[in-house]
DNA sequence: ACTACCATTAGACAAAGTCCAGATCCTGCA
DNA sequence: TGCAGGATCTGGACTTTGTCTAATGGTAGT
């Protein structure tokens, strides 16, 4: 088993528009670890691609992603990332986000939470998974066993001429 | 408001395959009231296209409907069944479910309820909505409004030499 | 018949993601 | 050091889903 923990880190901020979190100073050592710790060959590329994703700990796409790896000077190419980001998640480095219509987002979070996703602006916030509680989950469709549970709550910015918000939902 | 109910029938049978409902006879003039009851104007290829969802009771892909409308003779372009069902999902008369990387599901069913979905096979199968509890919804990120709570359980088909599944998730 | 407005349509277009064949990078071994 | 073999990376073509636009069609009122 892998026992690496995340080093601490800030809390979120809002900056107006974006929800993400300050960078955390993870080193590139951390990182190649972490990957021989999921069985992946630490290569230059999977380096900077978990790199992006575990120093921002934020919901990225794979545009992002590939845009923030290539920042400075070209280090992987399309075709790299997409693959990369598909070998992280067969080996459960990171979570896939399934929530926006046009693309995939990728949370380098794997520990079971929630999430909030705005349909207006596109943004991801978390929720702890100890804040809320499922009762009771169904009993599976025959022949199928369950990956996982995802629980999304679409927000939208609540306009101009709108009414406060009520209690909930 | 509109009262219109579903009218009652079969319940979901599996064919080894995919999930499905049995067709229910929902005339014409059922699917037109309905349209009416949400303001929209009753055109012919928008009968076609809910009436192809209505009658199904099924989660459907805009692929699959165009083919559905289309099956016996031309009734609905591409640009028109797009157009349609975002009509429709402003009515609020279907529901969209995110839930596959590449293609939206529209759900003719807009009552609120959950769903597994089968990473492998892509079946989409309905949770009645007192099937699980969600206790204590959390404080929603500032300035928003909560439009709905998605919960998806991500399922796989239990393969050759799996291990039975063990009691829950 | 004319007008105005809405609805429908073909087809060009855009964006996300996949695929493949060739280049490159390792690593172990002669 | 030199080389073979496998793993990795890459450009670019391709596929799929969905959007957009400009033109056409339908309908209701005058
Ligand atoms: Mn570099
Ligand atoms: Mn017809
Ligand atoms: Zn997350
Ligand atoms: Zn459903």
């Amino acid at each position: 088993m892998h026992s690496m923990e995340f080093q601490s880190g800030f809390q979120s901020i809002t900056d107006g528009r974006r929800e993400h979190v300050d960078p955390v100073p993870v080193t590139r050592e951390d990182v190649a670890a972490r990957l021989r710790a999921h069985g992946i060959a630490p290569t230059h590329q999977r380096i900077e691609i978990a790199h992006a994703l575990f120093e921002r700990r934020a919901h990225l796409s794979a545009d992002q992603i590939l845009a923030a790896v290539n920042a400075r000077h070209p280090e992987a190419s399309k075709a790299t990332v997409y693959n990369t980001l598909k070998l992280f998640l067969e080996r459960k480095l990171i979570r896939e986000l399934i929530v926006d219509p046009v693309k995939i987002f990728y949370d380098p979070n794997t520990t079971p939470h929630h999430h909030f996703y705005d349909v207006v602006t596109g943004e991801l916030t978390d929720i702890p998974a100890d804040a809320l509680r499922i009762e009771g989950l169904p009993s599976l469709p025959p022949g199928t066993v369950a990956e996982g549970i995802d629980v999304i709550i679409r927000t939208r910015p609540l306009g101009a001429g709108e009414p406060p918000p009520g209690p909930a939902l």
